[in-house]
DNA sequence: AGCCTATATGTAAACGATTGCACCGCTGTT
DNA sequence: AACAGCGGTGCAATCGTTTACATATAGGCT
């Protein structure tokens, strides 16, 4: 490989021997054209001579230019990158998220700046808003928890900022979000357990004050009325989306003296934490108690029983929301009320059955 | 909150009214210093005045001024980001190595860029060196497969750009790595086994020519041969890290004749796959077949059975290769030959017991 | 008093790209 | 022959920092 590379061609350092990397300066040399002609041959490459383009091309290729994100960034007063907040990077439900968003990005010549909401207390907001400065054209934020209060101190009007929420969204942010149908899918899974024949239908929530918490209870009563079924309060166990939080449910509902015959799982985790501790203390999923979960996370289609679910396109979430955000970065904006709303399907698995007979 | 902000002042942009952001001319001229004295008041408080460095950070306050990442950047030659290439974003064991590393790079000023290096095909290189040349000042490879001769091509001396291998590496690359060590882990494995009486004991490897199926296979043969057991090459059955390399195997293990009454699993997810299809077909775990896995991922403890298995410090994994690339790109070199080897543990639950007696 | 040092500040030159503007030559029209 | 239009190109300003160097001021020493 040739390198070319005239500006200071005595310069070694010593300490870090980096090897200088070739500027645009260097390909104008080379080519015998201007730096500004370089520059439109690699962007435009439409509005230059074919003989140009040709030559820069060659140049480019004989000194293995490639451009200094940093100056062009500087210049265009664009990050090239797109932020995203998790509230849990390690949460397999997320990371799938993450992976969608980066199919998108990635090919637009956008990076992906991941940070954590958990992170350093105060968190992800000092962060947000640092990075909001320079570092990335815009955000997917994937928590509903986050505390808006402070996004909107830094961020005079927040709406300007381009913004997009994927799966659970904050109520009062003034952005589009992209996101599935919770109460719609809390139907359906009502809806199939009544078909099995159960009647004592119970559900373990989320947690408090989160939004898929509130759709997804909200959707569970609604599946009960409309096949006029009682909505038993004694049946809704507060819960949690964690494995941790199923293993809890599952020794409260050990200790009820008229147990729900099928329980409707407010995560995919938090049924398998349900079913595991179940299966510690001898019963047996679906014959003792039918469970259902949401999301359809991979290991589901695997567990022992597999788990029957409501299956999120997790990965078009990530898609989608990448798309809108790239879309309102290149200004061509959506209305501030956009929230389309992705469609969930029930899998019917092996851990639902119809209920013992009395 | 009051802006100040005098450049300019009667720009107004009608499509995208983005506000004008503050830069360090905007704080010099508020706190009636020089844009120097400001820079250095932020970088370096011990060398300005008592009176200067609260002038300028008061103007700071006011002016709610960031530093634009892009011009600092530019300026010093230094993207303070670091890359993370992994084969699998969705996959919750590498999800958990990357929580780790933004642990560390977060609260270091540094940001994660992470890309998937199946990507687009020839994918994560041309993205490596692209981002090489500015994106970022390094990176934490944690692909195995990764095609070296590529990276060799763009960049002319690999061993000079920063780059920390983690949990997998490419035994060829000549740069740091930290591991965990697998052959002892398989070790470990393979004598729970042997402890609890099995002497017929089988393998499923990971995918072909990845080092980690290379080395948990040495340390299978290894723990069998150092305690006198014979290996039964018909009981290695060849797979992959996946849930369907788990299903895979348990329909050949279904077919063997002579079975295996113990199987030495090269990851959870495929233990999970093998128990879940056995158990389709009627057989139990552990009564029919003793399972342990390798990984210990967050799962694993609410499998059905819960899941015996050599736990890996992902978190610290991340974190520490995370902190050697730190080290690195500030320049306090390692040697190159620095290969520390985390611990693993055998954490024993209920996918492993006695062999059923003849 | 004179000189030297140390400390604190300001001035201005980078960093490497993009892009508004001016210019040049050519073609086609009047 | 004059001129408008246009595609192609180069010049040079600009983005917002950091930092080498110059300068100023104060204080300590002989």
């Amino acid at each position: 490989m040739v390198i070319i590379c005239a500006r200071n061609p005595f310069s070694i350092r010593t300490v870090t021997m980096k090897t200088e990397v070739p500027t645009i300066q260097d390909v104008a040399r080379v080519a015998g054209v201007s730096t500004a002609t370089v520059s439109r041959a690699l962007s435009y490459p439409e509005r230059v001579s074919e003989k140009a383009r040709r030559q820069v091309l060659e140049a480019v290729e004989r000194t293995g230019y490639v451009v200094n994100e940093a100056a062009r960034n500087l210049r265009q007063q664009r990050a090239n990158a797109i932020g995203v907040i998790a509230p849990d990077l390690s949460n397999p439900f997320f990371s799938s998220i993450i992976a969608g968003i980066e199919q998108i990005a990635g090919p637009n010549g956008f990076g992906m700046l991941v940070t954590e909401s958990s992170m350093t207390g105060q968190g992800a907001f000092d962060h947000a808003s640092l990075l909001a400065a320079a570092r990335v054209d815009g955000f997917v934020v994937l928590d509903g928890q986050i505390d808006l209060g402070r996004l909107r101190n830094r961020v005079t009007s927040l709406s300007q900022v381009p913004v997009v929420s994927a799966c659970e969204y904050p109520e009062d942010l003034p952005a589009p979000s992209v996101t599935v149908d919770n109460t719609g899918g809390a139907e359906k899974a009502v809806r199939h357990l009544a078909d099995l024949g159960h009647t004592k239908i119970g559900h373990i929530t989320g947690p408090r004050g989160n939004i898929l918490t509130t759709t997804r209870l909200q959707g569970f009563r609604a599946g009960l009325n409309s096949i006029g079924l009682p909505v038993r309060e004694d049946f809704i166990l507060p819960g949690d989306f964690n494995l941790e939080a199923g293993k809890l449910a599952a020794e409260i509902w050990r200790t009820m003296d008229d147990r729900p015959t099928a329980m409707f799982c407010a995560s995919d985790q938090q049924a398998f934490g349900f079913i595991s501790q179940l299966s510690r203390q001898g019963f047996r999923v679906p014959e003792d108690v039918s469970v259902i979960g949401f999301d359809d996370i991979e290991v589901s289609g695997f567990f022992v029983p597999a788990l029957t679910t409501i299956s999120q396109p997790r990965l078009e979430l990530g898609r989608m929301s990448a798309r809108m955000l790239l879309d309102r970065i290149n200004g061509e904006s959506h209305r501030e009320g956009l929230h389309p709303q992705l469609d969930v399907t029930l899998v019917v698995r092996d851990s639902t059955a119809a209920p013992r007979p009395e």
